[in-house]
DNA sequence: CGGTTGAA
DNA sequence: TTCAACCGG
């Protein structure tokens, strides 16, 4: 989920084709947790194998890959390590709010509410250690590179533009900015409808590119100031002011100057605040990866998900002749360039 | 979510 | 050919 300061940023819409060659530093957690929680059936319940093992995070992942690295994207995914002590209370807050619509889903498919009961349903996606097991399988057949960050894999994929190995950092939540990313695109996903809040209400979604300097100089703050707001709102990793919005907050910081100033004038005060600073300062990070795209293992490939997750093997097999016509046009590019 | 299908 | 409903696993 993150911080809630999306509304401060403006964005540039692109067409997914104009991000072809760029290394994409991709939040994996946060695109399978989209995946967990997206596919599903008409009354709430996941793709399954036959054995009842959840597939929808690979039938996400290998649709998705396969049109980002027929388009020419680069792929490096970002899996999350241990989460710093901090984000406790957040993890815990999670796992009630899970819970909760577990039950509610329950009890709307016994209503026969497919409404509700989809909506339960998309809030009790749960990542577990064996989803992320599968998920980097899948990675290793395909060939596209993962690395394991020590904690935020946020701050992390940040690291990776940092340190000149990735362009830019996909993911839904703007977390990364706070990490200092230099460039976050969101949507990183064919354009297509998707329902919002609202009952009927589609609407077109396409990727779009958030670059941190252009908005830090619109928004005539610094890195610090928006690592300020952003704990003024809340973050995983304290509670932020009740009533407080990133606009009101930006209000506020640009008023005083720094977040130290506003809790004084407000008479507050913020447990950690320290901490939560520098969990966004002085993320941890690893500088020790490896980044390497290789070849697809096509017969692993069909193995994987076809034998043992019950894939049709059409559909695969239409899926690996996208992939090698892509791999090919790469190489005729590169002769090319 | 994204591929497939089938009605217009 | 287009687009929305429906599957997929």
């Amino acid at each position: 989920m993150g911080s809630d300061i999306g509304a401060l940023f403006q964005r540039e819409e692109v067409a997914l084709s104009e991000l072809r060659g760029m290394r994409i530093a991709i939040d994996g957690n946060n695109m399978i947790y989209q995946f967990l929680s997206n596919i599903r059936q008409a009354d709430g319940t996941p793709l399954m194998d036959r054995n009842g093992k959840i597939t929808s995070h690979l039938t996400g992942l290998i649709y998705r890959l396969t049109n980002l690295i027929e388009i020419g994207i680069r792929p490096i995914f970002v899996f999350d390590g241990k989460p710093p002590a901090l984000k406790a209370r957040t993890i815990e807050k999670r796992r009630e709010i899970r819970e909760v619509a577990e039950e509610k889903w329950e009890d709307a498919k016994l209503r026969g509410d497919k409404e509700a009961a989809m909506k339960y349903a998309k809030a009790s996606a749960r990542i577990t250690p064996e989803i992320i097991a599968d998920s980097k399988r899948l990675l290793d057949i395909m060939g596209i590179p993962y690395i394991d960050a020590p904690s935020e894999g946020e701050a992390q994929a940040a690291f990776l533009i940092k340190n000149g190995d990735a362009d830019l950092v996909g993911s839904q939540d703007f977390d990364s900015l706070l990490f200092g990313a230099d460039r976050l695109v969101r949507n990183l996903a064919i354009t297509g409808k998707r329902k919002v809040p609202g009952k009927k209400i589609y609407l077109d979604v396409s990727p779009e590119i958030i670059d941190l300097e252009r908005n830090l100089e619109r928004l005539g703050i610094t890195h610090e100031q928006l690592i300020d707001i952003a704990i003024l709102v809340g973050t995983d990793f304290n509670e932020g002011v009740k009533g407080i919005g990133a606009k009101t907050a930006l209000k506020l910081i640009k008023r005083e100057g720094r977040i130290e100033k506003v809790l004084e004038s407000l008479n507050l005060e913020i447990e950690g605040l320290e901490a939560v600073k520098s969990i966004f300062m002085r993320p941890e990070v690893r500088d020790d990866y490896t980044i390497g795209w290789r070849e697809m293992d096509e017969e692993a490939l069909l193995h994987f998900l076809c034998d043992l997750h019950d894939f049709s093997e059409d559909r695969i097999k239409k899926a690996i002749s996208r992939l090698k016509s892509a791999d090919q046009g790469q190489m005729r590019l590169d002769k090319w360039f």
